[in-house]
DNA sequence: AATTCTATAATTAGGTC
DNA sequence: TGACCTAATTATAGAAT
């Protein structure tokens, strides 16, 4: 078995790791690195820090000194909670979030989608294309395994565009 | 004015820096050694990080991606409740006004979906030939006029679908 | 998913301005 | 605090386990 010699490290680009079983290595070596370097900040001046990671896979990863949760508070704690930014109306109304909201927030987005439509023009081709697989228009539970695999997997991605484009919408309401 | 050849870096232990401007220095240098490493980390591999650090001075410091804010209401949302830790009563407060949150609904659907995943098997095939069709992954404000108009077409059912679905998951709620 | 190995890329201690 | 310098220390890409 003869052993490649190792090219030693290599430069890579710093944008988003195509090959998926190479992302997951990197992200653990490169999490494991920045949590060290934070326990050394830590020791080295005497200071607190708290890290939240959440994986490729959604799973979350958390450094303290002391705990996350207590870094967490005493953040909130003095977060001075600028009282009108448009992140803040979202935090507030995620936390009063409830299925009224939720509808809200959706009809939102449905309208500034509606906006969006009509800035140009479209293929009709490629709807027509694209209807063959709506898939996702039907039923939850009307859907076979695989399609709810794929919904599993991309609803996380969904969510999180679905979230900063919500983002943008409040901060340029606000700054109008 | 002769200058010092530099002797260039020099060991040091991972212990408190006793000097005092000393520290301040390898403070401000290591924060955003820290910062930068995570920005890299966030990019190479699409994932979500928030670092919150206290000054030796008590200042805060804060990286986000997105908002710290953002960050920290998705870790509480989804953090696994330590039931009666007691020192945390904010975090706690924190917890029950998100109860209904939109995190929350998605991550209870999400849930769900496992569940549902595991009552058969699913084709690779078919999971693998649905992922040429995710374009609905991409950031909203990347994508094309066709796909936004796909998009506004369906996610009228799609929300149709979501609401029905958060509707079945409450009344068995209820019920239990 | 975490770890080991190796050669090399990147960081940074200590200094000056 | 920041920018710059140099040289040595570290972190880590790639491959394999």
């Amino acid at each position: 078995m003869a052993k490649k010699p190792s090219l030693g490290r290599q430069k890579i680009a710093i944008s988003k790791i195509p090959k998926k079983n190479h992302l997951q290595v990197t992200f653990s070596k490169r999490r494991s690195g920045l949590f060290k370097k934070a326990s050394e900040l830590c020791t080295l001046c005497g200071v607190d820090i708290g890290i939240i990671v959440f994986s490729p896979a959604s799973k979350v990863f958390s450094f303290g000194h002391p705990e996350v949760e207590f870094i967490i508070e005493r953040f909130l704690a003095q977060d001075p909670a600028p009282p009108d930014s448009g992140e803040c109306r979202l935090i507030e109304a995620h936390r009063n979030a409830n299925l009224r909201d939720l509808n809200g927030i959706l009809t939102q987005v449905l309208e500034e989608l509606e906006a969006e439509r009509k800035r140009g023009e479209a293929l009709d081709e490629m709807r027509r294309e694209s209807q063959r697989q709506c898939w996702w228009e039907a039923p939850i539970d009307e859907l076979g395994l695989c399609e709810l695999e794929q919904l599993g997997g991309s609803m996380e991605e969904l969510k999180k565009n679905v979230m900063r484009w919500i983002n943008e919408l409040m901060k340029s309401e606000n700054s109008s």
